[in-house]
DNA sequence: CTACTATCCTGGAAGC
DNA sequence: TGCTTCCAGGATAGTA
C-alpha cells in the first residue's frame, strides 16, 4: 500500500510526464472514484477537458496537479472570456488543481491507448502528444486505477500558505496548497519539517506513540508499515506515551523514519527507473528490506546479531496489526520510562 | 477541544 | 469442493 516513498516514486514519474501537456479527454468510469468531488462527474469531465497541467505537488500522501486553461497557458493571459475567473489569479498563478489520494490500491499509470483497460480502471484521462528528451513519444492516457476504491480524484480550488512556504514538494514549489492537504502536517523528507515543531506538538498529545506517527495533521507521509520499522530501528514500544517522551527518543524515531523512508524512495526509484507505470505500493519492492513489518515468528535482526533468538510478534491495535521485537522494544509499565 | 472508533471497499486467504 | 468469514489499511465522519 502506498505510503510517502511510493507516492514521492509516483509524483516524480508523473511530474516528467505531464507537466505542460494538455488533458484532451476524460473517460469516468467508475464515479465512486471521483465522490469526493461534490458537484458530479460531469462538473469534473467539463472543468479537466482543455486544462493544462503545470506542475504536480505533494503533501503527505496526497498529490495534486495545478491546472491553467490552454489560451491562458500558450498565452501568458487570463482569458478574456473569463469563463472560469477562479482558475488563475491576475499573475497567472493556478488556482485550480487536480487532487488524487492513492488510498490503499490506487495507482496512476502512463500508459499507451492500445493498451487493454486494467480490471479496476476508473478514470482515464487522455493528453496531448509530447515527446521525451530523446525523441520518442510519450504514452498518450493517465489511467486512475484503484481495486478498492479508498482513493480518487477530484477538482480543488489552490490557497496561499500561512507561512508563504512551498505548499508541498514539487518543480516549481508554488506557495499554494488545496484546502483538503492543507491540515496535513509536513513530512520527515520535507526540507520544511520542524522537528521543534513536531516534538513540542507531540508532548501535548495524550496517546501512544504509533497513533501519534499515524496522525497525519502531526506528521504526514508515515503508515502502517514504515511506522513499525521507524519504532522497531529506535527500538520504541508502539504504546510508549507521547506526553513523557524524551526530545532524543523522538529525535532517533524521527531521524529512523527519515531513513527508512530514504531507503524505500531509493530503492522504489532504482527499481523501476523512470517507468513508474509499474508502481505499485503492493508489489513489496521494498518488502525483502523490512525488520519488522509482516515478519512475525521471524527471528529479530538485531537480537540474531546479537546471538538472541527473539521473535517478531504481533499485536492488534487500531483495527490494524503492529509487529515489533519484545526485547529490542519492550511494552511501557506505569508510563514510567 | 482531544482521543478514539466505525466505516468505506475488494479480493485473496483461511476456516469449516 | 464450495461456502463463509476474516483481513489488509488511509482518511474522515461521528461519538464520547
Amino acid at each position: 500500500m502506498p505510503e510517502l516513498p511510493e507516492v514521492e516514486v509516483v509524483r516524480r514519474g508523473l511530474a516528467s510526464w505531464v507537466r505542460g501537456r494538455t488533458i484532451t479527454g476524460v473517460e469516468i468510469l467508475d464515479p465512486r472514484s471521483v465522490r469526493r468531488h461534490a458537484a458530479g462527474p460531469e462538473d469534473l469531465r467539463g472543468n479537466l477537458e482543455g486544462a493544462v497541467v503545470t506542475d504536480v505537488a505533494r503533501r503527505g500522501k496526497f498529490l495534486w496537479m495545478p491546472l491553467v486553461e490552454a489560451a491562458a497557458a500558450s498565452h501568458g493571459s487570463a482569458p478574456a472570456s473569463a469563463a472560469s475567473p477562479s482558475r488563475v489569479d491576475d499573475d497567472g498563478v493556478p488556482r485550480l488543481a487536480l487532487m488524487a489520494h492513492l488510498g490503499m490500491s490506487g495507482q496512476l499509470l502512463m500508459e499507451d491507448p492500445h493498451l487493454p483497460d486494467e480490471k479496476h480502471l476508473k478514470v482515464r484521462l487522455t493528453l496531448s502528444p509530447a515527446v521525451s528528451g530523446d525523441g520518442t513519444p510519450m504514452p498518450a492516457e493517465l489511467r486512475f486505477v484503484d481495486q478498492r476504491i479508498f482513493g480518487g480524484v477530484f477538482l480543488t480550488d489552490l490557497q496561499p500558505t500561512p507561512d508563504g512556504a512551498p505548499g508541498g514538494l514539487s518543480e516549481t514549489g508554488l506557495p499554494l496548497i488545496p484546502e483538503e492537504a492543507a491540515h496535513i502536517a509536513r513530512d520527515p523528507l520535507d526540507p520544511a519539517f520542524s522537528f521543534d515543531d513536531f516534538y513540542a506538538r507531540l508532548r501535548k498529545r495524550k496517546t501512544g506513540i504509533k497513533r501519534a506517527l499515524l496522525d497525519q495533521g502531526l506528521i504526514s507521509g508515515v503508515g502502517n508499515i514504515y511506522a513499525d520499522e521507524a519504532l522497531w530501528a529506535a527500538k520504541l514500544h508502539f504504546a510508549r506515551p507521547t506526553d513523557t517522551m524524551r526530545r532524543a527518543d523522538a529525535l532517533r524515531l524521527v531521524e529512523s523514519a527519515r531513513d527508512v523512508m530514504t531507503r524505500a524512495l531509493a530503492a522504489g526509484g532504482t527499481s523501476f527507473d523512470s517507468l513508474y507505470v509499474n508502481v505499485n505500493g503492493a508489489s513489496g519492492y521494498f518488502s525483502r528490506s523490512l525488520n519488522a513489518y509482516g515478519r512475525e515468528g521471524e527471528p529479530c535482526p538485531r537480537c540474531a546479531a546479537l546471538g538472541l533468538s527473539t521473535l517478531i510478534r504481533r499485536d492488534s491495535f487500531m483495527n490494524r496489526s503492529s509487529y515489533s521485537c519484545p526485547v529490542c522494544q519492550p511494552r511501557p509499565r506505569n508510563g514510567r520510562w
